[in-house]
DNA sequence: CGGCGACTTGAAAAGTTCCGCAACTCCGAA
DNA sequence: TTCGGAGTTGCGGAACTTTTCAAGTCGCCG
């Protein structure tokens, strides 16, 4: 065991890290979807996105695979889905007092 | 309008990404702890410790109090315990893959 | 009061991550 | 075969984080 156990957990914390990176894992609770769509629903330039999916993919977050001439993603498993959860409702708990985040929080749930 | 919501998730997440932060996370899931046992338990320089506790202080995740010449910190909310558990599943899931992955590899002698 | 232990803060150096650009690969259609 | 669309990769500089060291605060004991 050469990696220390809390580290590959802060890599993972970190790899999540990244507003890119959690709109593309939301997009994917849905289900698999094509880079093309990815981009068309987050304000990025192609190899920026490239970029970050290369990271979710290199954790272990995500898969990709070729399907004719596009190329489609997905959660590698649906536990991604949990720890977002979870991470919403430490957010709520977090800015219950401050912030008019809270209210976008409960109206939308992303 | 002020910081988008995946904004902020992102911002949490990348709190929870360093090796120090998450090891003071789980040692505060068994209630509150005085610095001087962190200190203890973790390897690490006073003001290198500091600092990290200062970063989750900020994002809201722990709080600290004076109790006599100690400083306590505890976890702000405990769902942040469900966060760290659905980390750990997810390493599971991850890591599990890929030694799956290695003994396939090494069972078809590539 | 003065010193000590327990922490925190400030600031600079060292280390990482992010981002746009250009160059690339790959597939399917003409 | 050549073209174009869909993605990926490499690179360098800007932006950010982490680490370290020195100096600072705070409460307590003698």
């Amino acid at each position: 065991m050469s990696v220390p156990l809390y580290q590959a957990k802060a890599e993972m914390f970190r790899t999540l890290g990244h507003p890119v990176r959690i709109r593309v894992l939301e997009l994917l609770q849905d289900g698999p979807r094509p880079v093309r769509d990815l981009l068309a629903e987050i304000e990025v330039e192609a190899s920026n996105l490239s970029q970050q999916l290369a990271v979710l993919r290199r954790a272990g977050i995500v898969t990709s695979y070729r399907d004719g001439q596009l190329v489609m993603y997905a959660l590698s498993t649906s536990d991604v889905a949990d720890l977002l959860a979870a991470g919403r409702r430490i957010l709520g708990a977090v800015l219950s007092d401050r912030d008019g985040l809270l209210i976008e929080l409960r109206a939308r749930g992303r």
